[in-house]
DNA sequence: AAAATGATCAACCGCCCTTAG
DNA sequence: TCTAAGGGCGGTTGATCATTT
């Protein structure tokens, strides 16, 4: 609402962080711990706003922090993940100990995507060169992520998206609808000739999953043919999580494929009785909708899908406690024409 | 040797959501 | 219920160093 940023009052400093900053910063959450971070501004006379204090341990000071390359895995892990949720880079990290957010953004736009137009990353370090960068702590850090230069990073995400055709996600941002900065569609794969569109509330329930440690899920959801199962609403919709394990395994399995035949997770998971029921899809992200679904925590499921018996009482809250992999299963399986285009412009199925 | 270009990375910006008062 | 501050996130920028011309 034009509200000013927390970081434009006058007399913060701005820039690289100095080693003094720094100390003063952990001298000071060594005491009170994360979090009030306006508070050290005013209490260790540190000039910087609380948002870059915050940042700045984050994203570099936190002991936890990894540093140097990343690994075989974690750049596989990175690309997988990347291809299902897009530039969702906090929830990447989120699977990544150590790696901020930034971090995977960074070598996502330096490192992956160059691969990917065979131009492997050069790494300074190991070539001999020595980064002498801003300041002292940045030296000590012995960082080897980067970012693309913004100037060129659009232009060249649309021609990597469109070299990536192969083996690399295909999230490109030419048939996107945004609304707003995190409401909107997100492209799936370029499946044969056609692009499809996911939209991002599934997204969001699939990102939860993929957020959880798959540790808490409630064995009283197996069934006699569990691993056949639906994701879905039980009795008590007010807590549980509603996946079986089994399909945390199923999950696992998909999340160690390639990503390349998504067609291939029918394999893992067999269709269900609801695997077409995809008719219409809603997604509502910020806004109150029609039904009273409000933020990004609701989701508002296909028609279909929601009068089915796995789902009961308010389709928003049940939809945001389940997820269902045969709805994200249509999307990724439907056509272009199966698309049509709503009154807003929308695609829907 | 110097200038131009490319690569890297920390930090900032602005938007949005959540929460406290 | 409203409002402002705090916090989180993705996109972008600018400083710096390496490499190429």
């Amino acid at each position: 609402m034009g509200r000013k940023t927390v970081c434009s009052k006058d007399g913060l400093n701005k820039g690289a962080w100095t080693p003094v900053e720094d100390k003063m910063l952990l001298d000071y959450l060594k005491i009170h711990g994360e979090g009030k971070w306006s508070n050290i501004v005013r209490e260790t006379g540190v000039k910087r706003c609380g948002k870059s204090c915050r940042l700045r341990w984050m994203s570099y000071l936190r002991p936890d922090i990894k540093r140097g390359n990343f690994s075989d895995d974690e750049e596989d892990l990175i690309i997988r993940m990347h291809k299902l949720l897009g530039n969702r880079w906090s929830l990447i990290a989120g699977r990544l100990p150590g790696r901020t957010d930034n971090d995977i953004k960074n070598y996502w736009h330096t490192s992956i995507a160059k691969k990917a137009r065979g131009k492997p990353k050069v790494d300074r370090k190991q070539s001999g060169a020595a980064s002498n960068l801003k300041n002292q702590s940045t030296i000590e850090s012995h960082c080897t992520t980067g970012v693309v230069p913004a100037a060129t990073a659009s232009q060249e995400n649309s021609d990597q998206d469109h070299q990536l055709s192969v083996a690399m996600p295909q999230f490109t941002t030419s048939n996107l609808q945004y609304e707003s900065s995190s409401k909107g569609l997100a492209s799936g794969r370029e499946d044969n000739s056609s692009d499809i569109m996911m939209y991002y509330d599934y997204m969001d329930d699939f990102s939860k999953i993929l957020d959880s440690d798959f540790t808490d899920m409630p064995k009283s959801y197996e069934t006699e043919s569990p691993s056949k199962g639906l994701a879905s609403g039980g009795e008590d919709s007010s807590s549980n999580s509603m996946m079986y394990y089994d399909y945390m395994e199923d999950f696992s399995k998909i999340l160690d494929s390639d990503f390349t035949e998504f067609s291939g997770i029918h394999d893992i998971i067999s269709t269900g009785p609801h695997s077409n029921n995809t008719d219409a899809v809603n997604g509502d992200h910020h806004d109150v909708s029609s039904n009273g679904c409000k933020s990004r925590e609701t989701t508002e499921f296909p028609e279909k899908l929601l009068e089915s018996d796995h789902w009961s009482g308010n389709k928003c809250g049940l939809a945001d406690q389940g997820f269902d992999f045969m709805s994200l299963l249509s999307f990724l399986d439907s056509t272009d024409d199966e698309w049509t285009a709503d009154a807003s412009g929308t695609k829907v199925l």
